[in-house]
RNA sequence: GCCGCGGUGGUGGAACUGGUAUACACGAGGGACUUAAAAUCCCUUGCUCUCGGGCAUGCGGGUUCGAUUCCCGCCCGCGGCACCA
């Protein structure tokens, strides 16, 4: 046997591999599909480092996998090479982006092929190379000629050290993302993509795909849908007071005959709090105080404060547990359209220009922010929704409406209160009763008399308002819709009456410390108001049931949100309104290594005019000097020779759009481009990506769960409108990994000088168990942390598998020996199959190896195996350390290798080991054999010496029997 | 604050649907081979005691014959969103 040289065979087979254009695929018909793919890498001028590879080895694995089954398997690789890192590299170098991008790919390929991954080399794309921007442009193009493509002027985030404008979720924490710079507010004319068009669709979509349950939730909040209703307010200075003033016949019937002030429209997704709406609040930026400066008459503070908030930066004005600030509009009011009272007018930075319209009706009574600010800002507050919880009444029981009075009775000496313990559920709550047609102070004396016993209360008052709440009551067997008032008593003296057996059996009357109760009570209706009585008054936010709301009271939430819309609707006063807090997607930077805008603007046609689809790719200027400029302008501005042109519609004079596209534009549709990455005529040919369909699994960071994702899919669905691309969804399968962090937990960077270098473990321990270790390390959507030690423990196993090959049989010798050698293995590697091949579906590669290790272990036990058990080894071995297998394969294998097929039969051992418990402990073990039958397992058992011990002569009162696991004694 | 994920030996981590907690690997200790070292192979390795056991899966309760797993209440760490009406 010659030695392991991974040095020798990696670069044999890596070389068989590219010779024989081995993964190069064709659109084969014949065979079932799969298409696997990785977030191709940005070409850093600093190489991979040992994080890259998790991900890539994951889908390699995985792609290995699924042509051993016979799938047709596209596994495609490529590079997003625009972008900042190469342009200011290659600023500081005095090189050009081009150049440092070409290398950066080159080094980067040449670590990737030693990795020995799978690739389709002959589909590679390069987001720089025209023949690729070529059809970003044109999809921009397309996206232009549907409107979704506008220019606007708008406050952008501009870093000052990038010297870039960053989309709003580029800052993060009101610095940038990528430096860390400082970020302010600049206006600039910038292109924007309508992605909240689709914004529904993109939310739908997402019922559609298998995605990991993280990155849905997180899109969906980044849509972040809310449902709910516009209402529309008048609004009126006080000197235009009309005649019809508290005249409810004044109430306009429509929205075309509306009366003769101001209309203000808020959003709320409460509108069934809309009697609780005391007053209004404006973002400062609203055009309405600007409009109305002549009415207000406090305008020079109201001024004061506008510009002070306007000063204010985004993580000023969000900081933390700032006190809510505000100044009312003095001099005019709104009108609520329910009940056509006057509302004060604030405004308040509280409020976002932003989001819905920029102005509220606030509900302090249910809302937390309206409440703190009502609160500060002494505005009346108003309470329309009354606590109510539905807890889970029982479908097949009566349901019972009653009133129902609760007494919390304080015993002043001790500062206790008087509670119930429960013994038929698990309540504990203070005493509780129905109000039987009397007054609720003597239903709460009587329920107390008969609950406790105590004679002598004292009423002091009445806490919160009504609760509702509807459950079951074991000790009536039927449920209640229970309607709960709450009185406070005082203990006069412990005179004391005997109770009834009937209810002392029910409940157990005790007195518990004050700063007890809360941990004590559990019943939801009491800790509710126990928590308003010790804490005061609070906004309730939950749903509930309306009051003091005229047409809707008596209604919960879900119904009176309908139908006090439906009313706003008939009335003319509102109607049904759904929001997104998504936006619309910046997508101009003014750099120079991007794709360029194909657009020009000519005066004489009045605008912007697209560029002919043949004048694409236009391509980037070679230029000397392509430093950002501080104006804000892109550097292409200063190319005379390039911005000036001619006008593709008249043919006059014409200047070039000089911004460029955003890094995410060519991640966009990378993955359309790979089912024909050579198509001159069109992105790709509607028949490949018929055959090639959406990508089956798609595995990617963590950090791109929300934007990439979500950018790429409004393209694909885009596309897919236009009749351009045949499915909405691009992937059908998303999973993410976690990262690889350095010793001590730290991200791996070049500056912290920790970054562990893959070419180096590659010629140390070799790619094949760089591979599997990298598999090996941990859950693969945790983060985990390097260790070199634990790649030399996966190499020692490559080893033993190497070394394996001394023992296989040879055929004729020890025929005997041979037999049961090969039984012993067989259970072993059967459950092994089994589990490596359910392992990597779910990614669960560690768990899989780990499997591997121990037949491999078993192995090394026989003195001999048989070469089919090698066979089967080699090839569920194989998409981990692809070169060793090959190699072993070309010696003992035959014909391709085929994943094989675990045989159920196989996985049967004839004898099981059945633990036997004694009150739940694990007492003994017994040998026996599969088929026993369960009287024969217990009679075992109990025969058992040591169990005998523990039983100590007792009768046993139950035996438990779990087939094929253990026995469990109770006694 | 809200949403999501996680907490298991000295370390990375296993554990099916509630069924023998600590697989696999690293590290450590001991031994074999060797003139010696490396490599390799074998054994031991959760804690603890009185060697029968007792205690251990962040903490405290609960359900169960039986809980890392289910329920309730906390603590800690990570990630996302963050005045979104």
């Amino acid at each position: 046997m010659q030695e392991y040289n991974p040095k020798k065979i990696e670069k044999k087979w890596q070389k068989y591999w590219e010779d024989n254009k081995t993964f190069e695929v064709t659109e084969d018909k014949k065979k079932e599909k799969f298409y696997s793919l990785i977030e191709f890498p940005y070409p850093s001028g600093e190489g991979l480092h040992v994080g890259h590879p998790r991900p890539f080895t994951a889908m390699d694995v995985v792609s290995r996998k699924k042509r051993m089954e016979g799938y047709n398997v596209l596994f495609p690789i490529g590079f997003d090479a625009f972008g900042l890192p190469t342009e200011n590299y290659a600023i500081k170098t005095g090189r050009q982006p081009a150049e440092v991008t070409k290398e950066n790919i080159a080094n980067f390929t040449r670590q990737l092929k030693i990795l020995g991954y799978s690739f389709d080399w002959s589909r590679v794309v390069d987001t720089t190379d025209p023949n690729y921007y070529k059809w970003t442009q044109w999809i921009f193009l397309q996206l232009f000629k549907h409107g979704l493509a506008y220019k606007k002027n708008q406050p952008i985030n501009w870093c000052l050290s990038c010297k870039i404008g960053l989309a709003n979720e580029e800052v993060v924490g009101g610095v940038c993302e990528r430096c860390g710079g400082p970020v302010e507010k600049r206006n600039k004319e910038q292109w924007m993509l309508a992605i909240t068009k689709y914004a529904e669709s993109l939310l739908q979509g997402l019922g559609t795909v298998d995605y990991i349950e993280r990155a849905k939730i997180e899109q969906t909040n980044w849509i972040g849908k809310s449902e709910g209703a516009s209402v529309f307010f008048s609004v009126i200075a006080s000197d235009e007071r009309s005649e019809e003033r508290g005249n409810p016949t004044g109430i306009p019937s429509s929205l075309e005959a509306p009366r003769n002030d101001r209309i203000l429209e808020v959003f709320t997704t409460r509108p069934d709090t809309l009697f609780g709406a005391t007053y209004m609040v404006l973002a400062p930026e609203h055009q309405l105080i600007e409009e109305m400066k002549e009415k207000i008459e406090n305008w020079s503070e109201v001024l004061k404060y506008i510009e002070e908030a306007k000063k204010k930066t985004d993580i000023d004005r969000t900081n933390d547990e700032k006190e809510k600030t505000g100044v009312e509009l003095k001099g005019i009011k709104a009108i609520n359209p329910v009940n056509n009272e006057e509302i004060p007018v604030w405004v308040a930075d509280y409020v976002l220009v932003g989001y819905g319209t920029g102005a509220i009706m606030a509900v302090p009574a249910h809302d937390e922010r309206d409440f703190e600010f009502a609160t500060k800002h002494k505005v009346n507050i108003k309470k329309v929704v009354a606590p109510y919880l539905k807890d889970s009444p029982r479908e097949d029981k009566e349901t019972e409406e009653r009133d129902v009075i609760t007494a919390i009775v304080k015993n002043p000496k001790d500062n206790t209160y008087l509670c119930l313990d429960w013994k038929t559920t698990p309540w504990k709550s203070f005493p509780t009763g129905g109000i039987e047609g009397d007054d609720l102070e003597t239903a709460a004396k009587r329920e107390v008399l008969e609950e406790t016993g105590y004679t002598n209360i004292k009423f002091i008052k009445q806490i919160g308002d009504s609760v509702f709440a509807e459950f079951y009551r074991p000790h009536k067997d039927s449920n209640v819709f229970a309607h709960f008032k709450y009185l406070l008593f005082e203990l006069q003296n412990d005179s004391k009456l005997e109770i009834d057996q009937k209810e002392k059996d029910q409940h157990e009357a005790l007195w518990v410390k004050e700063e007890e109760i809360d941990s004590f009570i559990n019943v939801w209706n009491q800790k509710l108001i126990w928590k308003c009585m010790t804490e005061g008054e609070c906004s309730y936010t939950d749903a509930g049931i309306a009051i003091n709301s005229e047409f809707i009271n008596g209604l919960k939430t879900e119904e009176a949100k309908e139908k006090m819309i439906n009313w706003l609707e008939e009335k003319g006063f509102g109607k049904r309104e759904t929001n997104y807090k998504l936006r619309d997607w910046v997508f101009s930077r003014q750099r120079y290594w991007g794709e360029p805008i194909p657009l020009v603007d000519c005066k004489k046609c009045g605008g912007w005019v697209p560029l002919p689809e043949e004048e694409l790719p236009l391509k980037l200027p070679e230029v000397e000097k392509y430093q950002p400029t501080d104006t804000g302008e892109s550097p292409l501005a200063s190319i005379e020779e390039w911005v000036n042109t001619t006008c593709p519609k008249c043919g006059g004079s014409a200047r070039r759009e000089t911004d460029t596209m955003p890094n995410w534009a060519g991640s966009s549709w990378y993955f359309l481009r790979y089912m024909d990455p050579n198509n001159g005529k069109v992105f790709a040919s509607k028949e490949n990506m018929k055959y090639w369909g959406q990508v089956d699994w798609y595995n990617g960071g963590m950090e791109h769960t929300v934007l990439h994702l979500l950018y790429s899919r409004f393209w694909n669905q885009f596309l897919c409108d236009i009749g351009e691309v045949p499915f909405k969804e691009p992937y059908k399968k998303r999973t993410s990994h976690g990262m690889i962090l350095a010793k001590g937990g730290e991200k791996m960077s070049k500056s912290k000088g920790n970054v562990v270098n893959p070419d180096e473990m590659v010629e140390k321990f070799g790619a094949d168990a760089l591979r599997a270790y990298i598999m090996f390390m941990g859950p693969f959507d945790q983060a985990v942390e390097w260790d070199t030690n634990g790649l030399v423990g996966v190499k020692r196993f490559l080893d033993r598998v190497w070394g394996l090959q001394e023992r296989l049989d040879e055929r004729n010798k020890k025929q005997e020996t041979r037999n049961k050698a090969i039984d012993a293995i067989d259970v072993a590697l059967h459950k092994t199959i089994k589990k490596v091949t359910e392992d990597i579906d779910a990614m669960r590669f560690n768990t899989a190896i780990a499997k591997m290790m121990e037949l491999v272990n078993e192995m090394m036990k026989e003195e001999e195996i048989s070469i089919t058990s090698y066979q089967s080894l080699v090839t569920i071995l194989s998409p981990f350390a692809p070169h060793i297998c090959a190699e072993l394969w070309e010696q003992y294998g035959e014909g391709d290798m085929v994943w094989p097929k675990y045989d159920p039969t196989k996985i049967v051992e004839d004898e099981i080991t059945i633990a036997i418990q004694v009150n739940g402990k694990v007492r003994d073990e017994l040998t026996v054999s599969v088929d026993i039958s369960e009287e024969e397992i217990k009679k075992l058992a109990l025969e058992s010496e040591k169990v005998d011990k523990w039983i100590d002569g007792k009768e046993p009162k139950k035996v438990i029997y779990v087939k094929g696991k253990l026995v469990s004694v109770v006694v």
